[in-house]
RNA sequence: GGGUUCAUAGCUCAGUUGGAUAGAGCAACGCCCUUCUAAGGCGUGUGUCCGGGGUUCGAAUCCCUGUGGGCCCA
């Protein structure tokens, strides 16, 4: 595709020698409104190079520059110079990358052989899935695409919450109290109504916790019962979180979670040893961080047991031995902010320079209208709840307008299930939200139905015309509400690089809706299908090429695309 | 108390490395379906960009400071 923008830079620069390509690149701007041209240059700077007024900078390069065949018009408005790119070339260029490409469209290979770890979801075994997964869920999901289709190598790993007192805790309710079957028909309910009675029963019966802990002793020392036990919460939870995942249309490659590390850890703290770094405090070891400014980081409690941290280390240091990673992305709450810190600066601490690949990617808070999500208070909105009520609200709506669609009830899931990720994508991560029904539930305005939709409509077009749209159109004919639809599509690539580098995947949602909106007002001011075959194609070359672009979007944004709805 | 993060229209939020008149959606009201999917489009109104300083040709954006909220640590 032709690089517009180089072409300015190389214009500018072959009239003002004063100054290096590179800063001209960065002084490029897109101006605030396509009549004031498609690429701009300022010139306020260049006043005490030139010892000149700004606007007479602006009109010498003008008056310099002349006629050229890519820009239909180079202009001078007080201090900018301004480029109007010649509209045919520019369609030219643009659908002809986007039909070559098409689901490759916006992609690249910048990440070619680097490997990306991206941590996240990781819930607790035998807790709910509820609302506040969803960010950490959908966010990494969402991060792994984007670097898939940027060409790096990712690996997604789900780092459960499966070890610790809780199932020594989990043991001794279930010996106590609990029920097989009714554990297998209703696994995590069940569970969670086992593990809430234990801490009430405990308040009248503290041997209950030494009980726990001598289970979670055996746990640790392989002890069959105790393990087959909670191999069973772990399966069986997992199966229910599969069922989840699956709604979402989620993978994990791997699903190696605090157990699996629990073995690892010794060495590593063998390894601090060597290092020097472990410091004995209050019969606990703990390594200094007072130079960093940062609380001690707590690796091994006085009673011998280790922490979340320390497990975190030594999953960190296993990960670059085993994948030998670029980045090791976690996706996880701004809540956990310090404890990231701490342990990023010991890895360092023990020499590792890697320690500056680890990224910690924090998101805000969800709460409900009641207040802050509390399991045991039985404040709690379950995610499959809100899912599930997303499909059925998209198939009512559907069978007010389409309800002779033969595959109804996959469309629905669709776009039920593609509004809650849409809107989860939608602002940015470090935002706090209060989760609601009617936000949630709203299919109007900047949606992720909107812009299905909008996706839908422009293959029903494609599907009425009939046409093979190819690259031998006469791009002249298109006027500016087309021009404008391209000129958001262009944008793609860019837009996929800055949510990579920003780590945000809400910049391609709202990018996207852009597209929609820019095609939903040519779709109204054009008629598409029309009696000049030569205008009818330009025209559908339009519509193919902003339908690849929405759907090519909704991908990374873990997102289908419905051709009817 | 320390750290961190946020504050933009009635509500939810965008706003690129400082740049031209600060923008969307929701909500409200009005218009557009005998023509391509109305989950759509068009129009109408609202701003102390939290307050105060500073940097400069230019600040919602950068620096300092104050206020208010979220989160984390003892």
């Amino acid at each position: 595709m032709i690089n517009f923008k180089a072409e300015v830079v190389q214009i500018l620069s072959s009239k003002m020698e004063e100054l290096t390509i590179d800063e001209i690149m960065e002084m490029i701007e897109m101006p605030p409104d396509r009549q004031m041209g498609d690429y701009a240059f300022p010139c306020f700077k260049l006043a005490k190079l030139f010892r000149k007024a700004p606007n007479m900078i602006a009109k010498d390069i003008v008056d310099a520059i002349g006629e050229n065949t890519l820009f239909s018009k180079v202009e001078n408005k007080a201090a900018y110079v301004n480029f109007f790119v010649d509209s045919a070339a520019f369609a030219k260029a643009v659908m002809e990358e986007v039909l070559e490409q098409k689901d490759a469209y916006g992609s690249s290979t910048i990440g070619e052989g680097k490997k990306v770890i991206v941590e996240y979801s990781s819930p607790n075994i035998a807790k709910p899935f509820h609302i506040g997964h969803i960010r950490s869920t959908v966010i990494g999901n969402s991060i792994k695409k984007i670097y898939d289709f940027l060409g790096y190598d990712t690996v997604s790993i789900n780092h459960l919450g499966d070890y610790g007192t809780q199932f020594g805790k989990l043991i001794v309710a279930f010996k106590r109290w609990g029920d097989e079957k009714e554990v297998e028909a209703n696994p995590i309910p069940t569970l969670l109504k086992l593990y809430v009675k234990l801490h009430e029963e405990a308040e009248k019966e503290p041997q209950l916790e030494d009980e726990a802990r001598m289970w979670f002793k055996k746990l640790e020392d392989q002890d069959p019962e105790a393990l087959r036990l909670w191999k069973w919460f772990r399966d069986v939870s997992l199966k229910e979180f599969s069922r989840v995942y699956g709604m979402l249309n989620i993978e994990f490659d791997s699903y190696a979670g605090e157990s699996f590390y629990s073995d690892k850890m010794p060495t590593v703290i063998e390894s601090m040893q060597e290092k020097n770094l472990l410091k004995e405090s209050k019969g606990a070891d703990i390594v200094d961080l007072e130079a960093y400014n940062m609380p001690p980081a707590l690796i091994r409690k006085s009673d011998g047991s280790t922490l979340y941290i320390t497990r975190d280390i030594a999953a960190a240091i296993y990960r670059k031995e085993h994948y030998d990673f670029y980045k090791n992305i976690y996706v996880v709450a701004s809540q956990q902010n310090l404890h990231f810190q701490q342990w990023f600066k010991v890895i360092e601490l023990m020499g590792h320079d890697w320690a500056k690949d680890c990224i910690h990617i924090p998101f805000g808070l969800v709460s409900l209208e009641e207040g802050i999500m509390s399991t045991r208070k039985g404040r709690v909105v379950f995610l499959e709840d809100v899912l599930k009520k997303a499909v059925n609200t998209t198939r009512e709506i559907m069978d007010q307008k389409n309800a002779n669609l033969e595959n109804i009830e996959e469309v629905a899931k669709q776009v039920g299930i593609g509004a809650v990720i849409f809107q989860e994508l939608s602002n940015s991560r470090i935002k706090d939200y209060t989760f609601s029904w009617d936000r949630t539930l709203n299919f109007d305005g900047e949606t992720g139905p909107y812009v299905q939709y909008t996706h839908a409509r422009a293959c029903s077009l494609l599907r009425k015309a009939d046409v093979e749209v190819d690259k031998n159109i006469a791009y002249k004919l298109l006027d500016e509400t087309a021009l404008k639809v391209l000129k958001v599509i262009e944008q793609f690539g860019n837009v996929v690089k800055e949510a990579a580098k920003k780590n945000e995947p809400s910049i391609v949602t709202r990018y996207i809706v852009d597209v929609a909106q820019a095609f939903n007002r040519f779709y109204n001011e054009s008629p598409i299908i029309v009696e000049d075959k030569e205008l009818q194609k330009a025209r559908l070359a339009v519509v193919c090429v902003a339908k690849q672009t929405i759907k090519n979007g909704l991908g990374l944004l873990g997102m289908t695309a419905p051709e009817k709805m």
